[in-house]
DNA sequence: GAGTGGTCTAGACCACTTG
DNA sequence: AAGTGGTCTAGACCACTCT
């Protein structure tokens, strides 16, 4: 007679999400299978697998046919296929390649601060800029919680999807990100670092990325040039 | 002994999207109900749901407990929902209000006539301002094919919400969209209707809208000045 | 061959809607 | 009360992977 019961393949769903999020498996790693976790938590193993599916619909879960149901592994591709979100002008997809980066750490801003749940500590900011083909196309900043990713140094030699050195040094797996996009005239520093005439329209992209257990991983902000690479998304 | 049989549950599919297709329903109307299906095409019920499960999840039907399983009908929240991805600096969803427009035929041009399968015939052209909190906001252009949209004429009164026209008086429901943003100073005419200063920055956003069975219904571009309207998307 | 997830079926019961 | 989709279970078989 509980008065309002959730379904249980979606508690079951909750109870995966908790053990998930404190650990409990590696990225890359397999998670039992149906059966064992369908005995673990007492349900049958249909219910399980309504579960797993709905969480791998949801990207939180790899499931491979004949091996397992695991861990998602963020790779240069899924980064690409997940998170990047940008074409040439003739429409292909397009991976820049890093061609600077410092690593600084920055006096505490509120309005950051709080969306990474960092209290007033100082933060990470990590500038980089990336090229598309040769040509410098984006300007990124994108801040940390020092909290989270004690390895961290200026020196940290960091790869170019920065979503796989947060999974390998943090244990912290990017499965959601929302961009808002907007148009502004480059700032100096941007124009300069991208090579274009001061005052050229770019688009700057605000992103908050998350974990599976919603919590905020990293703020960023991108500066693109739209001579070289456009914002691609499709909407269902 | 068939080599390479698709699951049952997606033949399901495909035979439904063929009829969806083929206008056996229109907007608003149910389908048979699970086991009515399942009689006609000669599967079980359950792969019956999975199929329809499948095809809800992709925005392709609407499925209401203890009503039906009923083909998707535009209504401007549902066009808000899906297709909608604006937001006011403050972060709140914004639909822009229309203002002021005009309905022109305009020579062929290949590009577009290719893409909306329009032959070599002169195709309709929809010019729209549109505001938001009463300030001029988007400047949008539409592209249609004349044949897919018989009762259209330069007089037409339409909606703020095109995709509701397109639904109720073409019988395309647009389940898809592509869109492709940039950034660059407004065209003279763009930043007049905006009421902008000479080449300020703006986002332009290409769209193709698609419908069921994957034929483009409308092809748009659109200007949005950044000071009052971003664009949203979450990726997962 | 053993173990995994994928498909398909079947039946029971629940929750919601309508008459 | 009847009809709809939603949940939960159970079992059989298939396809893929690894040893």
């Amino acid at each position: 007679m509980t008065p309002n019961p959730s379904p249980l393949y979606a508690q079951v769903m909750q109870i995966l999400r908790d053990r998930m999020a404190a650990g409990e498996w590696r990225a890359g790693q397999a998670l039992p299978s149906e059966f064992a976790l369908a005995d673990e938590i007492g349900v049958s193993q249909g219910t399980v697998r309504k579960a797993l599916n709905a969480m791998a619909a949801e990207n939180l879960l790899d499931r491979r046919q004949g091996k397992g149901t695991f861990m998602p592994e963020h790779t240069p591709q899924r980064a690409l296929y997940h998170f990047f979100r940008l074409v040439r002008p003739d429409g292909t997809p397009a991976l820049p390649e890093l061609i600077r980066q410092t690593i600084t750490r920055v006096p505490p801003e509120p309005a950051l601060n709080k969306a990474l749940g960092a209290g007033r500590r100082q933060i990470w900011k990590i500038d980089r800029v990336r090229a598309l083909d040769g040509l410098p196309s984006l300007v990124e900043q994108s801040y940390l919680d020092p909290a989270a990713f004690p390895d961290l140094t200026p020196e940290t030699d960091l790869p170019n999807a920065l979503y796989t050195y947060y999974q390998a040094h943090g244990g912290h797996t990017v499965v959601r990100a929302t961009d808002t996009l907007g148009a502004e005239a480059a700032p100096p520093e941007v124009a300069k670092a991208l090579n274009l005439p001061k005052g050229t329209a770019v688009m700057l992209a605000e992103r908050e990325a998350q974990d599976v257990a919603g919590q905020t991983i990293e703020i960023r902000r991108s500066w693109i040039a739209t001579r070289t690479a456009r914002y691609r998304v499709t909407l269902k």
